[in-house]
DNA sequence: GGCACCCTAAGTGCATACACATTGGAAACT
DNA sequence: AGTTTCCAATGTGTATGCACTTAGGGTGCC
């Protein structure tokens, strides 16, 4: 029995069910392709998933303590809708995070990486010059993940990402202003200067509010998609 | 401030079983009641609170999600056994998220608040002369709530709520320094008239230097401790 | 005598079953 | 007809049982 090389079809040996569940949930749920305020039932992830309800209540604790879902006693897990003041609060905790990373990148970053993040910025620039705003996106991601993981400061990293998750859903929203990726790098390229320069407190500034400037984009997306993110 | 206190296993049938049980552990696992490195029975959890493991597995997965425990795929939870590195990543997130809160309590406190503070403050100063270090500890621990609630952004707040959090188990540990709550007021005084004069980058200088201060203090007493906390 | 292997025991992870809470709608009353 | 009450259907929360994984010790082999 515990010999046999147990690769039956139905059951995959790699170590969890819950976590596979729970990073295809946790990205849709990222990625918008379950709105806001839509109720998942237990019944029916589990059958999608072939699994009992068991684990796929384990797996929305984890959601809910991602923040990514909301759950009610008796009443079920719903996706996360975000009031406008919530969501302003996230980005404002979201700016402090990383003027907080800024700072310690100026102080901290090493040659490699700070020559990596120039490259980087300067790579953006064709893009806002020629590429779409979906490639400026990306640059944007990473070039914010540099900004994270430059800090070395782990649990600041870690705390960053965290909310960067949070506020995924939302951030795509955006660059649907054409002028934005232009900004956006102008913004950028303030940040990378003072990080340059081993200015802290400046790199700091700029990072605030660079963040916040993504933040007022993205009220206004919320605010003239109100009517649609009608809550259940 | 939710101050759940403890409840008899007998009378948990109520409402929500898992809540209970989970902020009567976390609570024991942040007082350090329960070691780190300590494995956490399923089985004799569940026998303790009169239930089946169904709910405590459950239970297992938020104190997994807050980083009170660690969970290891078919081998059970053990209270997180934090390493000097890790630890000193978290003090330094501690020291970065107190010090946007400070900030912004100078930018944003109302009357009441900065007035609460400096009561709050003063009263300090006759437990420095007079009281126990026990007593002073009780008004750190309410300074620092002051600072996050007074930075009227609430995301930032449960952040260094959460934060603070899991570093509880290890800063009981630094006043067994005699001479520190003196020390710790001076350095809360630098805070509070940063904050009274509005000047938000002076109190973010003073708070990040606190905190850390108060990181070093709980690294002596690892160190010294470190032959205890060996087990893994 | 040391090392590897197997074998057993303990404990986790998932499935199924059952009890209770919530909700929507239908029937009865005002 | 509008409102209230009751009931059933849906779905959550918990208990129990079973399969599998892991750890520890004993036995056979070198």
């Amino acid at each position: 029995m515990k010999n046999h090389e147990a690769v039956s079809p139905a059951k995959l040996r790699e170590g969890t069910t819950v976590d596979d569940m729970l990073s295809i949930l946790a990205d849709e749920i990222i990625r918008g392709e379950i709105a806001p305020g839509t109720k998942l039932d237990a019944r029916i992830i589990a059958e999608r998933f072939a699994v009992s309800r068991t684990p796929v209540r384990e797996m929305f604790g984890h959601l809910a303590a991602m923040g990514l879902v909301e759950k009610r006693p008796n009443r079920g897990v719903t996706v996360a809708n975000i009031t406008d003041d919530s969501l302003m609060a996230m980005y404002e905790a979201m700016s402090e995070l990383e003027a907080a990373c800024a700072r310690l990148c100026a102080l901290r970053m090493t040659l490699e990486e700070r020559q990596a993040l120039q490259r980087l910025h300067k790579e953006a620039l064709r893009v806002v010059r020629d590429g779409t705003t979906s490639d400026y996106e990306a640059f944007n991601h990473e070039f914010h993940t540099h900004l994270y993981t430059g800090s070395h400061s782990p649990y600041l990293r870690d705390l960053a990402l965290a909310t960067r998750s949070r506020l995924q859903p939302f951030r795509k929203a955006q660059f649907r202003m054409p002028q934005r990726p232009s900004l956006s790098w102008q913004e950028h390229d303030a940040i990378v200067a003072a990080i340059m320069e081993g200015d802290g407190e400046a790199a700091a500034r700029a990072t605030r509010s660079h963040v916040m400037q993504v933040s007022i984009s993205t009220q206004h997306y919320v605010d003239e998609h109100r009517t649609d993110a009608k809550k259940t």
